[in-house]
DNA sequence: GGGAAGACTGTGAGCGTTAACACGACCTCT
DNA sequence: AGAGGTCGTGTTAACGCTCACAGTCTTCCC
């Protein structure tokens, strides 16, 4: 038994000690001041990594008040898009020397995202990205602790707090006039569950070209996201499909599900019903047929919410609203055909 | 300017000012220990929701030593398989009162899990779980911080750490041996990347089913998981279309790739070629032919890991390396047929 | 060669909380 | 009635770091 057993990790002090220092020096070396001579700088250094010593970011952030850590509340990381948003918003923090913790929350509602918000402030953290793709969920961004940096994601473009997000609007139009100009009749509309802004953004999309051009706006059948919901549309869709010619869908795993009640009804796609999804999921493009959609880039979305935030962080000061819009890209393959 | 328009927000002591006792007993109540009177509770609950108070979890864990923070470490989690493990892994935190902190890398290397684990530590967490599904990533536990309590999910049964996963050997034996009751010959094996533990196990089940029944072992084509992947390996298994009868695939995205493959090629699945599949991705349920798999419980294994590494972190002692592993499960639906 | 302007390093305080201990009031038991 | 508890509360000292300030030691210039 040496004299220096205790499992207590070393500290700063013992780091100075070693090195024949004082503690601030070991701090100087550690957060790199210009003012440190080398010589000394190479002797913490050296006492630095003979004592594994490593530093208590936790004392660090009572002093500065600042954690680095960003946290993110989302909704079901399970389903591609959020996984993919959530994804991209690690990576870019950390990129910027961030860290991100995360709650995932089960429902989404606004007590649910309050809590979830609350407890991150808590926690300490710099700034909070909601992805908040339901309007009640949005709506809890209201109340956020006063001065808390923020951003919302797929969010409300309104009140207090900037939102990034892929426009969906634009999204439908693309979806609506490609199967406009194959010189089909009119497009049907498979939507996602209502309180949902994408669902909203897309069947609004949808609507507006179909007036503009003067066409029938069938009723909508509305979905969940789920490729079981689109089969369930599709066998009602099927059933009609002398009149049905034009299907657009508000994601690829509800356009999946349709693909395969079709199949099962014997419809042919894209020969007798033209099909496109969204989302642009890595299946997709192997679906039969590979599905024509709408690309969203989640990772741009993330990587835009990040700039956001940290600007308002950084700048200390509450920073004027943004808006900030991804471009959808539309994506042509097999799922569509000329009437 | 009334004389408290100081933008800091308060803090234990501002409570206690105004409850008119000491911050001590503010402590006492926010933690709630047994000897407060009732009177004085409520006096201090009022002040604190008087002033908007929010206990400061940073301070508390610098003396208490605990963050209640769990740090992730995982790959790419945008993939279904680690995004639900990840979730998983989230939900079961939370419901235990922990927070989780996540890094996502995006190469999985030694030196890059080795960089996750440091960051973590220093930020003070008190468990890190991760998700190591490749043999380099999985060989970073070697060197953990001293006293780290830890978990591998997906990992490797080795060494220094409990681990947690799903029993990849059995799964691929029941694929293996469903297709061998159906009378087909032998089995094709798509397989996942070298290197991916998750791959050689299913190999190993596979192998071992064929040899113990005597049957001829084909060479295993080799993917990386993506649709496209295994849509080129349908294109070599099409053009042996008589001698193959039989396929099981390392994983869902890339059977839906070799669905497409046959499709374009014109075999007929399940008529000329049978097909397992493994992971039971959502979508597998709508290919054309619905796809029989092996379906993961990738939320149980995100919860037995929790459950592992708190009982670690709450025991204060290393305890002996558990190998827990949650059964797969068999799903039968429409891409395989008798001989 | 005296003084000013750097470069480099040390000292002390304080961040907001909990732990340890101390203390008075009140009870219970012999 | 006095000893010994328990209850409720306050006081003080950490936790490990950074910040502000106060040195000391060079260097350089007139």
């Amino acid at each position: 038994m040496g004299p220096n057993v205790d499992r207590r990790p070393p500290v700063m002090a013992d780091v100075a000690r070693l090195a024949g220092v004082s503690h601030q020096t070991v701090s100087r070396v550690l957060n790199d001041h210009p003012n440190v001579r080398a010589e000394t700088r190479t002797r913490v250094m050296r006492a630095i990594d003979q004592l594994g010593y490593r530093r208590n970011l936790v004392a660090r952030a009572l002093v500065t008040k600042h954690s680095r850590t960003l946290g993110v509340v989302s909704f079901d990381t399970t389903l591609y898009g959020p996984a993919s948003t959530v994804y991209g918003i690690e990576q870019a923090a950390r990129d910027a020397g961030y860290f991100v913790s995360i709650v995932s929350l089960r429902t989404i509602d606004r007590a649910g995202v309050n809590d979830a918000i609350g407890y991150l402030a808590e926690q300490g953290v710099d700034g909070i990205v909601v992805v908040a793709p339901q309007r009640s969920a949005a709506r809890a961004l209201d109340d956020l602790p006063a001065g808390m940096p923020a951003v919302a994601v797929e969010g409300w473009h309104q009140g207090d707090v900037s939102v990034v997000s892929v426009d969906q609007v634009e999204g439908a139009r693309l979806a609506t006039s490609h199967l406009l100009e194959l010189g089909h009749e009119t497009v049907w509309h498979v939507s996602g569950p209502a309180d949902w802004l994408e669902a909203e953004g897309r069947i609004e999309g949808w609507r507006a070209v179909l007036t503009a051009a003067g066409r029938p706006v069938p009723a909508t059948l509305t979905g969940d996201w789920s490729p079981r919901s689109g089969y369930q549309a599709g066998k009602r869709l099927a059933a009609m499909a002398g009149d049905v010619t034009a299907v657009f869908v508000a994601n690829d795993q509800m356009a999946l599900g349709l693909l395969r009640a079709f199949t099962e009804e014997g419809v042919k796609v894209p020969e007798q019903i033209s099909i496109v999804g969204f989302d642009d999921i890595p299946e997709s493009e192997f679906f039969s047929p590979p599905l024509t959609t709408i690309r969203q880039d989640f990772g741009a979305v993330g990587r835009r919410s990040i700039d956001v935030l940290l600007r308002q962080i950084e700048s200390g000061e509450p920073l004027p609203h943004e808006r900030l819009v991804v471009p959808p890209q539309f994506v042509l393959r097999g799922s569509t055909a000329a009437r």
